[in-house]
DNA sequence: CCTAAATAGTTGGATATCCGACTATTGGAA
DNA sequence: TTCCAATAGTCGGATATCCAACTATTTAGG
């Protein structure tokens, strides 16, 4: 945590000193800030919650993504593609889960460039236990009332239509599968 | 970025994919995976802006932190404070801060354990520039209007408030200062 | 006064992430 | 059919972050 507690909010003493500075964009800057204080605190719950499984964030989010997937198997390209990060964070992250037993690579018989990823049935197992943990914490976000969670991921899903990510609002649910 | 463009919303598929799965926290889980996603995207953009500057926003935050100091100058057990990370980051941020000439370390005459930052005329400059380069990409939020920023960091103090760091929202000024 | 607890920073070790570069394959174009 | 561009993964290098452990000081008790 290392939060001391100073009695004061940083983020509105950050936008007085910027404010009193000129800036501009005070309320860019302010949201930016804010974006990057609540990833922080609710991963760090989150993480803190799948410690307990050995398990992060990531690991469990490539967990997740596989028991989805028909035989519980994926390539690595489409993996880093589902879970938006770069082909070398998908290689290490299955590097540590493959070490733990949870997944295991297989060739790809119709492409020897390919690599499988499978879910074990240590795997399965581990996901379900980290997910009714995560449950039981409210994924970090115990204090939360569902009508302000959902209005903060419609808030949110502004920030990702801006990249072409979102449909416009996360709270509904679109048609459109593999 | 790797952001491939899919032609869905991942996070709308996940809801879809939890809830026929049975769970129960899914507003929760969508906004965990929600403050995620906007965190991944905001800070990419961010970054790439100050890619240009030859810093990250890491760098560029404890820059900004001490501008706003006394004498330009901070304790850096104070700045793990203020910038909310564990006293082990500061020490990687500041040394390659002053490994750049952004900063310089100083003795603290009054205490010999501690070690005083201090802003050189370089980092003064280039936060400068910097800066003027984040107001130009309204902070990676160009596309967003302020309403919409300021609803989004008053959703965003909620969280905060869960583990008592914000005062509520984040849109007021509050006095109380050291 | 003197020892034990608290505080300030650093170092070493781990994970997560990105980028550039490299190997192996696949596929398309001439 | 042959060669080159695109694709799949990995490796090395960099940054950011945390934790545990360690050194040096300072401070508080007894």
């Amino acid at each position: 945590m290392s939060t001391d507690d100073l009695g004061l909010d940083l983020i509105a003493e950050t936008r007085r000193n910027w404010q009193a500075r000129g800036l501009e964009q005070v309320d860019a800057m302010v949201a930016a800030t804010s974006i990057a204080r609540a990833h922080q605190i609710v991963l760090s719950r989150i993480n803190q919650t799948l410690a307990g499984h050995d398990l992060t964030f990531s690991r469990y989010e490539a967990l997740a993504l596989l028991s989805f997937a028909r035989n519980q198997s994926m390539g690595m390209a489409r993996m880093g593609e589902r879970l938006q990060v770069h082909p070398t964070s998908v290689t290490s992250t299955i590097d540590r889960l493959e070490r733990d037993g949870l997944v295991a690579r297989k060739p790809n018989p119709d492409d020897r460039r390919a690599t499988l990823v499978e879910l074990t049935s240590d795997g399965v197992e581990l996901l379900e236990q980290a997910t009714t943990s995560l449950e039981a914490v409210r994924w970090g976000m115990e204090q939360i009332p569902n009508d302000s969670l959902e209005k903060l991921s419609t808030g949110l899903s502004e920030v990702r239509n801006s990249v072409g990510d979102a449909s416009g609002d996360a709270t509904n649910s679109r048609r459109r599968d593999a």
